[in-house]
DNA sequence: GAATAATATTCAAAAGGATGAATATGGTAC
DNA sequence: GTACCATATTCATCCTTTTGAATATTATTC
């Protein structure tokens, strides 16, 4: 039992460790509302595509997100939403108001999900109905 | 605004950085049994004195611990409870059942509070009769 | 097939955290 | 005062994380 204590707060450690990182707190709190594509965090945020792309390795690691893809894009979201529950005890704690999310529509991104395009680009293929 | 955002997060970043190291996560968890002496980690964690002086270095600094002296000893009580919400709601994120708190008196420790003794070891090391 | 769009990975240098050993501090007892 | 106790701090080394730059991968369109 005092041999585990390792082991005991390993998953701890690394969640907090996940969160421990101003770009990834500001990625999950874009995913916030709902899915979405390095293409529109880039937009959203102002962060190069790299950049992203690790950080989003380190949340993919912990666990903390799924991604998917639909034609060019990669979609990410959240897989375990009860992280949220974790950053905004985090933020109480510290006497902060909670997070915003983001707008789910960003004019300057043009991924499918702003321009308003239906999924793969030009196909339509409907979910094979 | 845009140009706020690690500012933004920073008081966050703070927060998470303290709670990812497994020694302070334990540390935490003594103190949900109340406020402890060092001599009393040393007891109910294994630690060495050195080392969890560090540890509470950083807690202090992280702003989630306070102390006070009486007598020889220096008692860390947590200084922001709402941190517990957040170790909690990792946990319940993790699928982990709750952290249980360690007993708030151990046999093998001499601090006062365990052994019974009112505060400023004023008289009698009576652990030794 | 080739070209291209969106994203992922690797690499390397710099920065920062972890931790053991040694030493310093502040308060108490005599 | 001196000796002593509990705790704090400093220092040095090692290990990990960060991050920019370059490059690779994967799926799509033609």
């Amino acid at each position: 039992m005092v041999r585990k204590r390792k082991d005991m707060y390993d998953s701890q450690v690394k969640l907090f460790k996940a969160l421990m990182h101003p770009g990834r707190l500001a990625i999950l709190d874009v995913l916030r509302a709902g899915e979405a594509c390095v293409c529109h965090m880039e937009a959203a945020l102002g962060f190069r595509q790299a950049y992203l792309s690790q950080q989003l390795m380190v949340l993919r690691e912990a666990c903390l997100v799924d991604d998917r893809r639909d034609g060019w894009n990669i979609y990410y979201r959240v897989s375990k939403p009860d992280v949220f529950k974790v950053i905004d005890a985090a933020c109480s704690a510290l006497g902060e108001n909670k997070r915003t999310s983001s707008p789910a529509v960003i004019p300057s991104c043009a991924c499918p999900h702003c321009t308003g395009e239906k999924a793969s680009a030009s196909v339509a293929v409907a979910k094979a109905v």
